[in-house]
RNA sequence: GGGAGCUUAGCUCAGCUGGUUCAGAGCACCUGCCUUACAAGCAGGGGGUCACUGGUUCGAAUCCAGUAGCUCCCA
């Protein structure tokens, strides 16, 4: 035999990627046909492939792969986003390395570097989607700072900022200080740390050796105190409200306030208010209007206002600070506490709560019709189960910080004129016009100063559905209004609020339209021990080196075997394993067809041709619950139920069923209608298996050029004989139960047996069960034969000459273990048939179905009482 | 502290608006087979008081209440 086997992936997969992609396949241009668009959810520029990706991308492909195969106008968006934090963090590390420091370089030069990196190190990932086999439209790629995408953000901006919905403003933001930038609360990841409690004294102004005590997590911010708060309830401090107290070290006088925010159960029911420090003592400091003392710099060191420790980094002077209030007796005790600390996603650097200037995106009104869109399903989220988190976030809402002190991104194009006035324009010589329109005055270039912050990467990312066609800059475009709204968006639920939703906003701002119909939520590709994959813990398998080593396919397979939407993937390379399993399988099968020899003087036996009529059934019944599976998003199930048409059905039943003898030849409707089954089942598998199924395709036939299965229409669901499935059911099971027999009585398979058969069996189905079961004699009698054994199938008696070696009393043992079995069930099935209530309350079919179990089962204990009678 | 969800076989999960001989699938496991498509395989088999306790009902894995444990989100 010419093929190898064992199948190998290697080769023909990048010959079969590289191929669809010479040919176009992947393209899509607007034309008359209906449009399927995905747009993917970008990666990070300078990113490389991970298991997340792999499972998103891979679902992201067999809904494309099976849209292109139904006929839609197939349109899969790829591209990056620029990561404005995690990629200035790898050029500033880069440069410092080789001894630049960022802060010796203009905001142009460090561009420079910047770019000339993301030249470097970028779009490696693309390559990597193309090993999975990713039809994306390649010529369609985008990236956030490319030209026309960069002046789209800046066209919204400057939009927005006009229409009074973004504002600047005082805010405590989530301060990375060593990223020197705001992050969103999103990109705070809080962690347990083993801390301690300090608890520290502070005397009472004008009482004779009063104290009061606080307990703190960060006694540094003492330096920054304006006041100690007290429940207004509590009495164990009623007394002091009003009074003043002293911060130690420091000695400024605060007062004693009361607010119903403090926990009376935590420490010792007094809480030290810090403004500048903590987000809940900021927003208590303005309701009692206390003063704001910020007590570090921006890089997280002590500054000029701490009066002490000045330019301590806030770690050390943590514990100097400790240090001293113990030398002053302030310090009472010290306990150890376990709390949760937000951490930058980025750097990893613990968050100082910091009030800075930054610009904000209001919520409010515009967040609302988004809300609706999820909860009447205009985007329907699969699972909908998300739709309550999602509710419970869009009421919830908060204003859009999206300024970031960095210089990679797309810089605010907002104008400073020397009174501070601001106008928003997209180049310098606009803001100039605008300014003296405003200021109604001649207005000099060199006057204007343009804000040097750049803008949240996702507030260029929130425009991904609309910006990838152009659909800002040009809204009557003729790809937008193609493809817009797209389809299906396939994302992880750790960005619903700050992607998903943020996009759904965009799309009623700039379409006035959904950006999107359903959202297929993934889970988290996690590893044995339930851990998030992640290049820290290193615990992620390579997906290259996985696929060299399964092939694309089996990892394709494996991604999807135990995913259902929304549930976490409990990754484990064994379902690789199976997935390439399977590959190897189909690949036999195809070795087994393409090595029959065809005779056309032969005629069809009778076995083949009830099997051609069988599996001809089968496969309408399964295309149909697949596409149910579909269509309920049911990925994993669907596979699944491929799986096992090919394996069980095709393979394990029909290929068997038609299989001529050794070396001997086959009619010519049999190997027809299996060459043509085969062809089938490559159409349903391809989307989730492209390479082998293209592969088999092409060896299974000669094709004329162009005759792809890539681009085959998808066989469809069609009318089934429920009947034939019936009686092949039973057919099925005759020939498991001579298996089972043959196997314990120990006759091999290649020694026929005599068999008869009390009952009806399903007449087309006969010459197979007498073929697979190896039968000499397949009879039908009225009675079990005399000198026979028994064993039951449904309500038939399939008997077989008894043999030697044959133990009566243990033959005796078993049927009588049955017809216990059989008498208890009966017992249960007529308490309902006897039940006044069940027969009076329970609908007709539900009685029906007992009868038949009673009138089977009575059946069943007759035939068995007449077998031990006879073996007696 | 507020909200959402989960608990079914060793593992990962199906089981829709209670009713088929309903307790299921895949993997793993056990037994027997190198039967010329495939040992990356074939055939057969074992395995679960559906978290616990009550309730509703003729009937509960499914509906209700409580308990325990776990997860996630928000603060």
């Amino acid at each position: 035999m010419d093929i190898p086997a064992k199948y190998n992936p290697t080769d023909i997969e990048d010959r079969w990627y590289s191929y669809w992609n010479t040919m176009g396949y992947f393209r899509s241009v607007p034309d008359h046909r209906e449009p399927y668009t995905i747009v993917i959810p970008p990666p990070n520029v300078t990113g490389v492939l991970h298991m997340g990706h792999m499972l998103n991308n891979t679902i992201q492909d067999i809904l494309v792969r099976r849209a292109r195969m139904q006929g839609y106008n197939t349109c899969w968006v790829p591209g990056t986003d620029h990561a404005s934090i995690a990629t200035e963090a790898k050029v500033v590390a880069k440069l410092r390395d080789e001894g630049i420091d960022k802060a010796t370089l203009t905001r142009e030069q460090f561009l420079e570097h910047a770019w000339e990196w993301k030249e470097k190190h970028g779009g490696i990932i693309l390559e990597q989607l193309k090993k999975l086999g990713a039809s994306c439209d390649w010529e369609r790629t985008n990236f956030t700072m490319d030209p026309h995408y960069y002046e789209s953000v800046l066209d919204v901006f400057i939009d927005l900022f006009e229409k009074g919905l973004i504002y600047r403003g005082v805010r405590m933001v989530n301060w990375d200080p060593k990223a020197l930038t705001a992050v969103s609360d999103e990109e705070v990841i809080y962690k347990e740390v083993q801390s301690k409690l300090w608890y520290v004294r502070y005397p009472v102004q004008n009482t004779d050796n009063e104290w009061i005590t606080i307990a703190t997590t960060r006694p540094e911010t003492i330096l920054g105190d304006t006041a100690v708060c007290v429940h207004p309830e509590d009495p164990r401090y009623t007394h002091l409200v009003g009074k003043t107290v002293l911060v130690p070290l420091v000695n400024r006088p605060v007062p004693v306030i009361a607010d119903p925010y403090v926990d009376r159960e935590f420490g010792t029911g007094c809480l030290k208010i810090t403004p500048a420090h903590d987000i809940n003592d900021y927003e208590i400091g303005i309701k009692h209007h206390l003063p704001v003392i910020d007590i570090f710099n921006p890089d997280g060191t002590l500054c000029e206002k701490a009066e002490l420790f000045i330019g301590m980094d806030r770690f050390e002077a943590r514990r100097a600070v400790a240090d001293a209030l113990e030398k002053a007796g302030h310090l009472v005790n010290v306990e150890d506490y376990l709390n949760k600390v937000g951490c930058s996603e980025r750097t990893d650097e613990v968050i100082e709560p910091k009030l800075s200037m930054q610009w904000f995106f209001r919520m409010g009104e515009i967040s609302k019709p988004a809300l609706t869109a999820v909860m009447d399903d205009l985007v329907q989220f699969h699972p909908a189960k998300f739709k309550n988190i999602y509710r419970h976030w869009m009421e919830n809402i908060r204003d859009w910080c999206i300024s970031r002190q960095l210089w990679w991104g797309q810089r605010i194009p907002v104008f400073y004129a020397p009174d501070g006035t601001m106008v928003a324009a997209k180049t310098a010589e606009e803001a100039v016009q605008k300014a003296e329109t405003l200021l109604g005055r001649k207005v000099e270039l060199s006057e204007l100063e343009q804000d040097p912050d750049v803008l949240d990467t996702w507030f260029s990312s929130w425009l991904w559905p609309i910006a990838v066609f152009d659909g800002i800059r040009k809204p009557d475009n003729a790809d937008i209004r193609y493809y817009y709204p797209t389809n299906d968006l396939i994302t992880a639920p750790e960005i619903l609020f700050f992607w998903v939703a943020r996009m759904i906003m965009a799309g009623y701002l700039y379409r006035d339209d959904i950006p999107f119909k359903n959202v297929y939520l993934t889970g988290i590709v996690r590893d044995k021990l339930g851990r998030k994959m992640s290049k820290q813990l290193g615990n992620s398998p390579d997906p290259i080196l996985l696929m060299e080593k399964y092939g694309a396919d089996g990892v394709r397979a494996g991604m999807l075997f135990t995913s259902p939407a929304g549930n976490d993937l409990p990754f484990d390379e064994g379902l690789c394993e199976q997935g390439r399993n399977f590959c190897n399988k189909i690949w036999n099968a195809l070795r087994l067809v393409n090595g029959w020899t065809e005779d056309p003087s032969l005629s069809q036996p009778g076995y083949a041709a009830a099997a051609v009529q069988w599996f001809e059934a089968r496969l309408s019944q399964a295309m149909a619950s697949i596409e149910d599976l579909y269509g309920k998003y049911r990925l994993s199930e669907a596979l699944m139920t491929v799986y096992k048409l090919i394996w069980d059905d095709f393979c394990s039943w029909y290929l068997e069923m038609v299989k001529p003898a050794y070396q001997q030849p086959t009619d010519s409707v049999t190997l027809s209608a299996t060459t043509r089954f085969f062809g089938e089942l490559m159409k349903i598998l391809h989307p989730f298996m492209p390479f082998i199924s293209e592969e088999i395709w092409h060896r299974l036939a000669e094709r004329n050029a162009g005759e792809d299965l890539i681009i085959t229409p998808m066989p469809e669901a069609g009318p089934f004989d429920e009947q034939l499935l019936a009686g092949f059911s039973l057919a099925s099971e005759v020939i498991m139960a001579i298996r089972t027999y043959r196997q314990d009585k120990g006759i091999p398979q290649k020694d026929a047996l005599a068999m008869y058969v009390t009952g009806e069996l399903p007449e087309m189905f006969v010459p197979v069960i007498r073929k697979m079961g190896n039968l000499s004699l397949l009879e039908t009698v009225a009675q079990k034969p005399a000198g026979t054994l028994a064993v039951m199938v449904g309500t038939l008696e399939c008997a077989f000459p008894l043999g030697d070696g044959v133990d009566a009393a243990e033959e005796i043992d078993r049927l009588e273990k049955e017809l216990e079995y059989n008498l208890g069930f009966l017992k249960s099935v007529e308490g309902k048939l006897k039940n006044e209530k069940f027969m009076a309350s329970a609908p007709q079919k539900v009685i029906d179905t007992e009868l038949k179990k009673q009138a089977d089962t009575l059946e069943k204990i007759k035939a068995l009482r007449a077998q031990i009678d006879l073996l007696r």
